[in-house]
DNA sequence: ATAATTTCCGAACATTAGTGCGGATATAAT
DNA sequence: ATTATATCCGCACTAATGTTCGGAAATTAT
């Protein structure tokens, strides 16, 4: 990747915040004022060199044609891209029962705290929810207090992926990686220190699966 | 609220599409002929309209100086939130030097990937950068192969708070929570199985603090 | 119907704003 | 130093773009 100019990195940062202002880009010459650069050319030869380097595109001969490449990933300072909102259904305890989505239309979910994640990270974010963990009952998953846990509710999840599991013969639910293997089921902590269980895979009902974790330490 | 000529919602949602479509607002022209109106004043005088009827704001004298009035806050779906871009600085596995932003200046870090986290959970992101986990070496931390860290450079911590740290006799680098009690300094591992150790604090070197960590099981 | 008001039309007009060009300066390579 | 390359400068040119204005057409009020 090519390195850009300190008046590059200017440039580029004025547009930021100038769209920020304006919701609109700046002109060639709103440029010039706001970088205080001498004359319109060395502006468009900027724009054309940050062009070249992929940081913005450019339609000529349309007046503020300007779009940030990464729309939104801009260099410094918050910006804005697309989010889904996930629920927080509410906290997740040892022995405590593991808290489902209750709703059948998740467009029914006003009034429940919202976790903003970023749509990149996340995907469209459907049949998204989200649990705090309370207590160190999770420590084997590698999952700790005040954690948080996005789940997607399914029944269905692929080998090796992690997933609120029910232990019916001891009513007990855990997150654990999950392996169907025939008749037999078998469940793996996240920490590969600890060992793995079976279980008979009549015994064994998936709640959701496991999408992220996100621990914050502020 | 007046009610809007079929004619001015027309207009509304060209510019709603436009501005979808290039990510900046379309010029008097462009709506004239995206609407198929016979004259720019036409347009003009429309925009006025919809200006003393709140649907937009308008910089005269400013091409494509329209900002329209609902612009953010959708009701369903993914909305936009402020976000904070956090750039990947590298990876980090046992044994493997311990990286750290060698710029001084964070604007020069352009070209790196960056990590979209959302603002409200990050706050301002200044000084924060992430690094991916390599490897089962930090499983003492609660931390696994995949993880993302989020990190802030600094050099002073809390009691309490979760640092990078380096133990200089042996220049190992690692991840604990962090106790100064005096002229000595406890290290104490996420994980409440485990034990703690103390260190003299001379012997101690604080890196860089740890705000999150992001698990993705996509 | 008549008048008042709103909306539309077309065609200039006046800024605004992107581009091109010759040459000056800097910066890097040989 | 000397050449090559990248940036910058000022200025002029042209395309784009918002605005104005007299009058027509449509709509609404009296």
């Amino acid at each position: 990747m090519k390195i850009l100019s300190e008046r590059q990195q200017l440039i580029l940062s004025f547009i930021e915040e100038f769209i920020e202002e304006h919701d609109y880009p700046p002109t060639v010459r709103d440029i010039q004022h706001g970088c205080d650069i001498s004359s319109t050319s060395v502006v468009s030869y900027n724009l054309d060199r940050l062009k070249d380097s992929g940081a913005l595109s450019r339609d000529s001969e349309v007046s503020r044609g300007l779009k940030l490449a990464g729309q939104k990933g801009g260099s410094s300072g918050p910006v804005s891209i697309d989010t889904v909102a996930v629920p927080l259904l509410g906290t997740i305890a040892a022995g405590s029962p593991f808290p489902m989505p209750e709703n059948d239309t998740w467009s029914d979910l006003t009034g429940q705290e919202l976790i903003d994640l970023p749509q990149a990270i996340i995907g469209t974010g459907d049949g998204l929810y989200a649990l705090k963990v309370r207590g160190e009952s999770m420590i084997d998953a590698l999952i700790c207090d005040g954690d948080l846990v996005i789940m997607e509710q399914t029944s269905t999840v692929r080998n090796g992926q992690m997933a609120a599991v029910r232990i019916k013969s001891d009513n007990s639910t855990t997150l654990k990686h999950y392996y169907a293997e025939g008749p037999r089921t078998r469940l793996e902590p996240a920490n590969p220190l600890m060992e793995a269980m079976t279980f008979n895979s009549d015994d064994v009902e998936v709640l959701s699966r496991v999408v992220g974790v996100w621990r914050y330490l502020g």
